[in-house]
DNA sequence: ATTCTAAAGGAGAATGATTATCATTGCGTA
DNA sequence: TACGCAATGATAATCATTCTCCTTTAGAAT
């Protein structure tokens, strides 16, 4: 009884096998994958997995917030299995996303949106589209 | 000769009126319009307008930075005639897309990744996707 | 102003990501 | 273990967007 099964039962979810290959794998590529990337992944696996069955889970992963949507700079969707307020770094060059967290920045932003509101507006979340490029080492 | 030719000269690009059209209603919908609320918007001047001309017309403003694409919740791309740096608002109830400027704002994040440098990450620009509720004033 | 040419527009087919349909399978409770 | 309902698989359908190909037109040259 892996920790993904304790996740998707904490939701009420059924456990099957797809959904918890579906979500370890959005967990551990660290590439924010896209459906198509979860699919090929997953077929070494699950040779007979269908399409359909991966955005099926994904939606329901996305809807029981085990997993988040992320808009690439493409119309393509992909998804994230880091659910905690964070940030992009995003690089127009590679198409790399980058999950970045930072307290810091977050209370420097909280702060000023308490003493700067924004009129007619209550804002509920505030997260950093940060684009540039990755420096290669 | 309307300001909007003026713009497309600018870019070197032929001045067609489709083209002016299409500027101008992204320019004048505060809206962030879809490609397809753009031809619902033209259909009573072009009532021939076809749909392909729509998309490629707003494919050339974004190319020559004329007019910028908006990423929305939805997988629809959204357009935006306001080229400067700024943010946005988004209401996820109503899915409405509001233009937040804020130079204060700027300068504070710039100045804290002044001092903070993400690692191995040259930063060239950072939005804000601030959600939230519009108050109903 | 007229002609010429490359670029732009129009109509509709094609594509690609995502969703819907529906029969079959299998998880989880009794 | 059996039953019922939800999940899966296969495939069709949908929707936004792009492509193809033919016609039209903007803008430069004559």
């Amino acid at each position: 009884m892996c920790a993904v099964s304790e996740k998707l039962k904490e939701k009420g979810l059924k456990v099957t096998p797809q959904r918890i290959a579906i979500y370890s794998v959005v967990h551990d590529m660290k590439n924010h994958p896209t459906a198509e990337n979860v699919v090929d992944a997953i077929k070494s696996d699950f040779p007979s997995i269908s399409v359909g069955t991966v955005y099926k889970v994904l939606n329901v992963l996305v809807e029981n917030n085990l997993v988040k949507k992320v808009k690439s700079e493409k119309d393509i969707m992909r998804y994230d299995a880091m659910v905690e307020h964070h940030h992009h770094l995003y690089c127009n060059e590679t198409d790399r996303i980058v999950d970045y967290a930072d307290k810091e920045l977050d209370a420097l932003v909280a702060d000023y949106f308490k003493k700067k509101k924004i009129k007619n507006f209550n804002i509920e979340d505030v997260r950093l589209q940060i684009t540039g490029k990755f420096k290669t080492q």
